[in-house]
DNA sequence: ACGTCTTTTGCGACCGAATATAAAAATAAT
DNA sequence: ATTATTTTTATATTCGGTCGCAAAAGACGT
C-alpha cells in the first residue's frame, strides 16, 4: 500500500507535509524519532515546513494509529511507526540507541495484575535504562 | 531518625525548606508528589519558599537518595519518599491516582533481558496506565 | 556572642518542548 | 476554474524546569 493511501485510509488528507513525514518516519534507520529529529531531516533535505506542522502531523497520526508515542527519560517524547506489534524499549543513557524487545512472561504478569488491581489497561509501557555494550568499552 | 539526622546523614545542610519539603513528602497522604504539589502546599502553609528552590531541594534529595523520581506520561515529574525498595506502578489515566507494586517474576526477567542484549541496567520503570475500579463504575 | 566565610535561598530571566491562534496556502468538491 | 474547506505557516504563548546572581542564612573559630 502506498503511503498515500495509507493516509487516506487514516482519514487524513493527503498533503506534503504529512507524506513527506510518514516517509521520513518508514525510511529512517533509526526507527525512534523525536518530532526535532524529523524537523531537522526536512530542513536538511530543503523542505520548508515548520516545527509546529510535524508536532501537529505526529499527533494525528499517533490518533490515528500510525505513529506510536514514546515518553522516555529526559525530555522529548520519540515516535515510531506502528507496526502493530506492541513492544518495550532497553534505551541507552549514553548514545541514545533504543532496542525492542518483547517478553511474554512480562506482558502476561502485567496484565495478571492489573487485573487484580482492577484496573483495566489503557496502555502500558516498560523502559529499561542503561549502557550499551558499545558504550561500556569506549569509556 | 529525626528528619534533622536524615539531612545530615545525607550530606545536606539542615534548613529550614529542606525540612519542610521533606515533612511534606513523609506526611502527604498521597505518595507521589510533584514539585508544584509541593510549592502549593509550602504556600498555603504560609511559606514563603521559591518554585526554584522546590526543585533544586528535590533534586538533590534525589541525588542524596532520599527520593525517587518519576516521569510519569503527560507532563511533571512525580517524587516520593525513598524507602529502599524499588517497585513499578500503576496509574489511572482518569483520576491520577498511582498504586505501587513490584513483581519479582518481571524483575527477573527484565535483568535477563538486559544482560543478553549486552546493557547494564542503570535505572528501569514499569507503568501501567489504565482506569482504576473506581473510576469506571462511576462513567 | 561576634564577625567571617561558605552555602543556600529567592527572584527574575531564561531555556527547550509543545500548543494556540490567526492569516495564508493548499486541497477537495462542484 | 471557482468556491468551500481543510491544512500550513509564522508567531506568540504556555508549561515544566533550570540558571545566574545578589541577598540571606547557616557554620565556625575566636
Amino acid at each position: 500500500m502506498s503511503n498515500n493511501d495509507e493516509l487516506k485510509k487514516a482519514g487524513l488528507k493527503v498533503t506534503l507535509p504529512r507524506l513527506k513525514i510518514l516517509q521520513i518516519l518508514e525510511n529512517s534507520k533509526e526507527h525512534h524519532l523525536s518530532a526535532e529529529d524529523i524537523y531537522r531531516v526536512l530542513l536538511d533535505s530543503g523542505e520548508d515546513i515548520g516545527l509546529a506542522t510535524v508536532y501537529r502531523v505526529l499527533t494525528q497520526f499517533e490518533g490515528a494509529g500510525l505513529v506510536v508515542r514514546h515518553y522516555f527519560e529526559g525530555g522529548q517524547s520519540v515516535f515510531e511507526i506502528d507496526h502493530g506489534e506492541h513492544h518495550d524499549h532497553l534505551v541507552c543513557v549514553k548514545c541514545g540507541r533504543v532496542e525492542e524487545f518483547i517478553d511474554q512472561v512480562i506482558e502476561k504478569r502485567q496484565q495478571e495484575i492489573a487485573k487484580q488491581a482492577g484496573y483495566s489497561i489503557t496502555d502500558h509501557s516498560l523502559n529499561i535504562y542503561g549502557i550499551c555494550a558499545k558504550c561500556r568499552k569506549k569509556s
